[in-house]
DNA sequence: ATGGGTCCAA
DNA sequence: ACGAATGGACCCAT
């Protein structure tokens, strides 16, 4: 305890002392109930949150493991306070619970007859709430389950539901058997979640969230509703489905723009549902169409507002939520908490790289700097106009060259989110550069070309983001991105992760512009990376070998 | 019916 | 706070 990696703060931070040698096994344990915060060079903050803690609670972990882990990383004495108040946050998930009552229908029953008061007391509740069944208990009108969870949440008294599901229509769905096996994670992920109820399971990108999806269609055996984001993911779902489920083809319908079918297992885009023909909801025509006994969300990071709304109707029926980073940077996880519900499974890439799932990979921060006139230039810009001042710098062209030359023969990704700068950078490397525009057909040449060998070098633009088709690589270089989205970042990191057939590891470069906002930007978008145990090396451009 | 193109919302 | 990609609607040519 007198040399611990982690220094525990009453504010409810955590410093986490990263060449410490515990460190990494801090992190894990950490981890469940505290979120990154910074993570400069030496020394990483986590933040003990309300959210974590409760997920951690749902998870089954309970506040005396918390505390455990706490004390025993802790190089000081953990100050009581945080220890008293962790364990009472934690107490709070399930102290009311909602439950069904074979008379009254739903009701919400507490454990704690004062916070049963306290919540029918505040004004978002009051008209959710029916009669008065005892003192512990309130009926519920079933159509303001996920609304009150909602608020309950915010209240911060976050309701546990027990009030079950109905089971849909049944409808026979099982693994296929031959030539594959769900991996273990797989199967603790559809376990975990079948258990739970419903819930979101955090994975990797490639590994393998539409088969946790599948193994959980075959724990529900019922007919199912899959909402993604885009139409390639919809074939994407559904091919996989064809390969790893008893599914045939005229039992998997797509409904998107082009296509109204609905089958028993029905794949439908989130725009589709959020869009009206004629006055009327979409969604409600897809809703009723079955009894679902499964409702599956896809990306989960990215659900958007109106989805949140229609999802609060649904609360009867099962529902699990896929994604590779639960954060959002919108602030809306209290909402995928209450909505699609507690995380249920999530297997760290650090994990999952050690068995040798995904590809180890070497993160690179690149530093540049601005010449002369452009720093002056930045500095007389309109804010509006500086972030894309210094992430474009011509500084980046040259660093991307020497990058790419001194990774000859390997498959290198170039990816970037400004135009210009990608097709001034394609016509540098004399690589072709996919965006938006470039058509489907061009985008599959270039992307077996890319597969193949015949093309070693690829520029992609945001539709590396969107398109889950693309091609794997050993290297990429980010010369540009959104802000500061950490998805983003975890995202093209996945573009390198899948494992190299002679073991070898991956690149990740991040090239960004000294003392600007770019660096501000790129040290959040790595923030979700470094949580997950990646270390980025940071080194001046002009140290490149 | 089907494939392609343009426009627009969020 | 921004630029880019998207799906879907609609239109036109086969």
């Amino acid at each position: 305890m007198s040399d611990g990696p982690l220094i525990v703060q009453s504010d409810k931070t955590l410093l986490l002392e990263v060449d410490h040698a515990d460190a990494a096994e801090c992190r894990k344990a950490i981890a469940p109930f505290a979120e990154l915060e910074r993570a400069p060079e030496h020394v990483h903050t986590y933040r003990v949150t309300p959210l974590a803690l409760w997920n951690a609670r749902a998870a089954g972990h309970d506040a005396e493991q918390v505390v455990d882990s706490l004390i025993q990383y802790s190089r000081y004495p953990v100050p009581h306070a945080l220890l008293v108040d962790i364990a009472e946050t934690m107490a709070r998930y399930g102290r009311l619970r909602l439950e069904k009552h074979p008379v009254h229908g739903l009701v919400l029953v507490s454990s704690d007859r004062a916070v049963l008061e306290e919540v029918l007391r505040s004004k978002k509740v009051q008209p959710m709430i029916g009669e008065r069944v005892d003192a512990d208990t309130a009926t519920v009108h079933p159509s303001e389950r996920g609304t009150l969870k909602q608020a309950l949440l915010k209240l911060g008294w976050p309701a546990e539901d027990l009030a079950g599901y109905v089971d849909g229509e049944a409808h026979p769905i099982t693994l296929a058997e031959e030539g594959w096996a769900l991996r273990p994670y797989q199967k603790e992920a559809a376990e975990a979640f079948w258990h739970g109820g419903s819930g979101v399971v955090v994975l990797p990108c490639g590994a393998g969230k539409t088969i946790v999806g599948a193994a959980a269609m075959a724990h529900a055996s019922a007919t199912t509703l899959i909402l993604v984001t885009n139409t390639v993911s919809a074939h994407q779902w559904k091919q996989e489905l064809l390969r790893r489920t008893s599914l045939t083809e005229d039992e998997i319908g797509e409904y998107t723009g082009t296509k109204k079918e609905i089958r028993p297992v029905t794949i439908a885009t989130y725009q589709v549902m959020t869009t009206r023909r004629q006055g009327a909801y979409r969604h409600l025509e897809l809703f009723d169409a079955r009894d679902w006994g499964l409702v599956l969300y896809d990306e989960v990071h990215l659900l958007p507002a109106p989805i949140f709304r229609m999802t609060a109707d649904l609360q009867a029926r099962r529902r699990l939520g896929l994604t590779a980073t639960l954060v959002r940077e919108d602030g809306r996880e209290g909402d995928v908490f209450s909505l699609i519900g507690p995380k249920r499974y999530d297997a760290p890439w650090k994990e999952m790289e050690n068995q040798g799932w995904i590809a180890p990979a070497d993160c690179v921060e690149v530093r540049v700097t601005l010449r002369d006139d452009e720093r002056l230039a930045y500095a007389t810009a309109e804010a509006e106009d500086r972030y894309r001042l210094c992430a474009t710098t011509p500084a980046k062209t040259r660093v991307v060259e020497s990058l790419v030359r001194k990774h000859a023969g390997e498959q290198i990704l170039v990816i970037g989110q400004y135009l210009d700068q990608l097709d001034e950078l394609g016509e540098h490397l004399g690589a072709p550069v996919i965006k938006g525009e470039t058509r489907v057909k061009e985008r599959e040449r270039l992307f077996d070309a890319f597969r193949s060998g015949e093309i070693n070098v690829l520029v992609v633009s945001k539709v590396a983001n969107f398109s889950i088709d693309l091609p794997e690589a050993a290297v990429a270089i980010q010369v540009s991105g959104t802000f500061g989205s950490r998805q983003e970042e975890a995202q093209r990191l996945g573009r390198v992760l899948r494992p190299k057939t002679d073991g070898r590891g991956a690149r990740f470069y991040s090239l960004v512009s000294r003392d600007t906002v770019d660096q501000e930007f790129a040290a959040h978008r790595q923030r979700f990376l470094a949580e997950q145990g990646y270390a980025y090396q940071i080194i001046d451009a002009h140290d490149l070998a």
